[in-house]
DNA sequence: CTTTTTAGTATTGACTCGAAACAATTCACT
DNA sequence: AGTGAATTGTTTCGAGTCAATACTAAAAAG
């Protein structure tokens, strides 16, 4: 199982340069572009800069200085939280979707079509392999809103049942920052 | 198989935050660690500033800083090609290869041990997804050497038949920059 | 109503990274 | 052999990362 490793690492080498080679085209370095993507997929209790900070595992200072480039550039908007002071929103402008659009993710797609047998190995490897390695960085686990512990489906809509709020269709496919596995047996 | 894509995309930022955090405790950033770890398991046809670069996707003159910074902090050497006057070769003091033991790798192994039956789906489903997405990057292979079309046995020891010369029995499992498949057809 | 915690910002310094210009060596072709 | 082209590596510049540190402001805890 030691051949895991190089393999993980020449892996996460391409991805980066992929990433990379996208956000050139738009005059990008490879955060922003993988920002951009995160908030494209984050509900509104993770598109703040402290969980960009924990899901990229750096810090709030750095996040921050990010964000300033990234709304220079008119990819992003900040919005103050209307209850929370200390809390700042932001969201993709059309701008921040477009830069999106042409990512290395299509390209991967063609690759992963052409293996369809282990492709379903490989994403229940992969999953199983990235809940171990979130616990091992005690980190967050940022997991899909409808497959929290915490997600509520109520008649015809749903609810988060640790802030109580409801939730719009498309917020239970995001990412949430507050998620909880289900499976995990309660303390 | 959609969902794949957001997988690799988590599973390369938690593998470079890790390379970054292995970093931070010799005061190295995350290419430092990574140039380090290739030179420790590249041959000598590919222990040189150009590999690096196709290795990362990166510039030439940006490998060639980064290796100044490595060396002045003295974690490796510089040797002159003899017999190409252009080319330089690389290799890690015992400095630097102190920086890669205790890394994230070992970790890593933790998690992969208690995935037994996955690990060798997972091993298999990432070699092929690591060679479709070299093919589609346009880049080298960088396989190692004694699965190469150029390898070849002899008696007792081994000889590269693009170079002519002989191996060490070291090198024929390191990564090689000149790395042919030898299942593809030949031109 | 004070103390502590949490969220975000600003500054500094080492370093990345691409772009462009450059020097040196080897290769290809005549 | 000899000239032009390709290859390898370096240097400089500017925008930006990133950690560390110190800071402000708001919320939570007591």
């Amino acid at each position: 199982m030691d051949h895991v490793t190089p393999l993980l690492e020449r892996l996460a080498a391409l991805v980066h340069q992929s990433v990379r080679d996208d956000g050139a085209q738009h005059g990008l370095l490879p955060i922003h572009v993988q920002v951009l993507g995160y908030l494209s997929r984050a509900n509104r209790y993770s598109d703040l800069p402290i969980a960009i900070a924990e899901y990229f595992g750096i810090t709030r200072g750095t996040v921050s200085q990010t964000l300033t480039v990234l709304e220079r550039k008119g990819l992003l908007r900040r919005k103050p939280d209307s209850r929370d002071g200390r809390r700042v929103h932001f969201h993709l402008t059309p701008a921040g979707d477009r830069v999106l659009q042409d990512s290395w993710a299509r390209r991967i797609e063609q690759v992963l079509q052409r293996m369809p047998e282990t492709g379903m190995d490989l994403e229940r490897a992969l999953r199983e392999l990235l809940a171990g390695l979130q616990q091992l960085n005690e980190q967050r686990a940022f997991g899909i809103c409808r497959n929290c512990a915490h997600f509520l489906a109520e008649g015809k809509g749903w609810r988060c049942g640790l802030t109580r709020e409801p939730l719009l269709a498309k917020e239970t496919g995001q990412i949430c920052r507050e998620w909880t596995n289900p499976e995990a047996e309660p303390a």
